[in-house]
DNA sequence: CAAAACTCTACTAAATCCATAGAGTTTATA
DNA sequence: TATAAACTCTATGGATTTAGTAGAGTTTTG
């Protein structure tokens, strides 16, 4: 299940693309819209602009902005930062592979093909679904 | 992530129908073959029992067995099972909705289109694998 | 009866998640 | 240049989930 986290990310970002016209939107602004904690809000987007989706601009007028055009971002990006892998199991991992300790071996793995399977559709989904395709 | 009840889970469910030839097959034995805590896997075949995927045997001689043939149990029944939801948020589950506190509404929810895409396609996959395909 | 093997309840340690507090820094602007 | 607005950063705490353990109880075979 996603987290509020991954969830109230999501729903800052499609904000600013929706009502950004450009100009830096406060958090403020967000959290009132959207219903979200402020301060958690406040560590959210201070994620994404870690990670290059969001710049931000200090003081009075300030707020966050897109880095990047929102045709151009695409979900499986954002989720990777957010929520983590997108595969089930850290072995099938593409961005953040690591080993099964209690597998002898991904060949003979009676999971490791069906873990793939699943991980290649929901990829496929998250590849082709940009944030403009969510206002 | 996958839970590692879940994937303990799903070994010893491929081990029963991979090594057993009908009888009974011991807990002790699953857990030495599958590399699972012996007292952690006990509470899983609990589960597994209870949901009418195994049968049990009590006893000098007892164990765990399939009550179903391999060929005829879905990966999407078991997952719900052991792991929960297919779905990554409640208002989009098929089995386990519930209504989400934060939205206005579903209609208007700007993740919920894609959060049915993913469920789709998760249960597409799900519903065509069966116990027997992992043997 | 004794040993094997499942059943059930309770508990704990660790991790993760959600959220809040508060002090600090930067900037616009009057 | 003072002030208020607004982001930055660190720390912390409660709630929940996860992984695993302990141990007493029950059933069955031989």
């Amino acid at each position: 299940m996603l987290s509020k986290r991954t969830k109230y990310g999501l729903k800052a970002l499609v904000f600013l693309a929706r009502e950004s016209k450009g100009g830096p939107v406060q958090i403020a602004s967000i959290s009132k819209s959207e219903d979200i904690p402020q301060k958690f809000l406040e560590s959210i987007l201070l994620t994404l602009r870690k990670s290059g989706f969001l710049g931000s601009k200090k003081g009075k007028g300030g707020g966050y902005y897109l880095l990047r055009p929102a045709k151009e971002v695409t979900m499986a990006e954002v989720y990777r930062v957010l929520e983590g892998p997108i595969a089930m199991v850290p072995c099938v991992s593409l961005n953040f592979y690591e080993i099964c300790e209690d597998c002898p071996s991904e060949k003979t793995c009676s999971i490791n093909n069906l873990m793939k399977e699943l991980r290649d559709s929901n990829l496929d989904i998250l590849n082709q679904t940009f944030l403009s395709d969510l206002i």
